[in-house]
DNA sequence: AGAGCGGGTGTACGAACGTACACCGAGGGG
DNA sequence: CCCCTCGGTGTACGTTCGTACACCCGCTCT
């Protein structure tokens, strides 16, 4: 039994690559051609290690949402209080949005390219439920579930604007409607 | 001068099939040969009436983002208090992401294609800045400009969520969320 | 009435695509 | 030491694409 003679991350290999890819050119550019060439791997192990296009992108998606939920969880995992909890989130919305940081730009591009798949496609959709359903898990840690829901909704909303907008907003706004939302109301 | 000879709204027809098509089988799956069968008109149209695909989407957005703005202004400028616009916002986010309404899910997926386009081209991130800076402008008929664009953020998060949510929340979380957001907090 | 103009269209070309599949060669079994 | 197996790959096919451009014909003007 000849056993990852060659590779034993080939298949790890594309995914990365394809992620590259659909940053750079999007889902629309992305072909097992440019893939390959990206990877350093020969067109026939496109169709090797994957049962075609659809199932690529599910793995390279798959992997994309799993790495964004690890973050989430991380900086929401090391705080220790609901002041905390309040920065954490805020630390997030301008991390996924700020403008000088490509690796950021990326995150929001891939972010925009999966809700498209999404909002079409049964498949596609699951994975997005699941990386809501863990972001809300995270923010329980901190927060009530009414609460949770709310902020999840919040930050999606926040960073999509202030990443697409001209001039983005200041983090007193952010740090601003967090607090609104998190505190309840008078009457 | 042969002026509209054969059909004057030849060009307002291939947006509008344009848009149906994106909607049906999105950016990527888009092409001049299937906007031209939609539509009812020959190939060779496409060229005529457009400088390539590029243009053909910018048009294609422009219209819709147009007619996006005109719901929220027509909803908003009907609203006479603070409480009917707090009511106007979140039938706005309701309307958006209410599954049964195919016409909507329409919304939502046109929404993201664009994003997607504006994450990585700066032409069509200028609709997308016009779109909010117009939207923002409604809300500030009845919040001031920090609510306006926290308010804005929230519509657009809670709208995405809610149409990938598997259990869609309820009115009364939205409503909850508006509440919170427009209402200073105590301190 | 005939000519000429120009808006509009059919077609053809080169490029790129996904995918199937015949093939190769390293390594283990006899 | 030979052969067979099977993971891995190069190539070729059929399709679809955007775009250019030669052409057609209804209309207007002389």
């Amino acid at each position: 039994m000849t056993f990852g003679r060659h590779d034993p991350d080939r298949r790890a290999r594309i995914i990365r690559a394809t992620l590259d890819v659909i940053a750079e050119v999007g889902v629309a550019g992305t072909s097992h051609r440019r893939v390959a060439a990206h990877a350093g791997v020969p067109l026939g192990s496109m169709t090797y290690h994957f049962d075609g296009m659809d199932d690529l992108l599910r793995e390279a998606f798959g992997s994309f949402t799993e790495s964004a939920v690890a973050l989430f969880e991380e900086r929401l995992g090391a705080a220790r209080d609901i002041a905390e909890a309040r920065t954490a989130v805020a630390d997030l919305v301008h991390h996924l949005s700020d403008e000088n940081a490509p690796e950021h730009q990326r995150t929001l591009v891939l972010s925009h390219e999966l809700y498209t798949l999404a909002a079409r496609k049964p498949a596609f959709r699951e994975l997005t439920r699941e990386w809501m359903r863990r972001s809300r898990r995270a923010l329980e840690w901190h927060f009530d579930p009414v609460t949770a829901r709310q902020l999840d909704a919040l930050i999606e909303g926040l960073a999509i604007h202030r990443a697409l907008d001209t001039e983005p907003h200041e983090r007193a706004l952010t740090v601003e409607a967090i607090t609104r939302l998190t505190t309840p109301t008078a009457d």
